[in-house]
DNA sequence: TCACAATATCGCAATGTTGTGATATACTGA
DNA sequence: TCAGTATATCACAACATTGCGATATTGTGA
């Protein structure tokens, strides 16, 4: 009853971080991030398509999707795309989701909005 | 190209904590979360309702969906219904979102399966 | 019992997401 | 230049989500 309001997250804000935890909610795109952060290095699409046992077409387009959001990276080197992450932000995310894999499970980021 | 796939997290553990973020990627849930988060006690729908500056009919959806998930409980007390938070899975994420408001912003969250 | 307030559900149109197969583009080496 | 490999885009059907207004349900107090 009593106005919270002043306490509350902005809704300016909200709507801001719930295109990018949209991003994560979906399993092959947790797998491609998961995938790059373990790798540690750029990564070709076709090794990312390998790792994800998906259509190449699917996994290319998931990876527009993670560009496009500013969370991955890319750089053609000859026939080859390489893929890196570009925004750490959902890596806390990944880190808490895999201590939690026998029982209770967690989910952390930190989304940076801009520069690194 | 090297065979990581024994230190990736398990695809069926992503395939279940997707839908759970999915939940949180949407700024009026983040914002139900938010509320009941810092109030810290249940809270009728109405106050809710207020508090998102939405159609009470939409709110009562997203608080479906919440409670479906497991995310909140309810009790009904004579004619109002009281939603808290069941799982704390989510609160580190809104601390997190909240901690880097100016700025970079934080994604984090616990995502508890089952039992407390 | 009835009017009323609080909440939930329904039906629906608009829009977005998922996943596939076909096709296009970019580059290399022969 | 051409065939071939790697990647991206397109077109599309199936399905899910968003958000609203109308209607239904639940419980209270008169």
């Amino acid at each position: 009853m009593n106005d919270l309001s002043p306490k509350l997250i902005d809704m300016e804000v909200l709507e801001r971080v719930a295109p990018v935890i949209r991003v994560a909610a979906h399993p092959l795109r947790l797998r491609i991030l998961d995938y790059l952060a373990v790798s540690n290095e750029p990564k070709i699409v076709s090794d990312i398509t390998e790792c994800c046992g998906a259509a190449p077409s699917f996994v290319s387009q998931q990876l527009r999707i993670l560009k496009d959001q500013g969370i991955l990276r890319c750089q053609r080197r000859g026939t080859n795309v390489y893929y890196t992450i570009a925004d750490r932000s959902l890596l806390h995310l990944l880190a808490c989701i895999r201590h939690s894999q026998g029982g209770e499970q967690a989910v952390g980021a930190t989304i940076h909005r801009g520069e690194e």
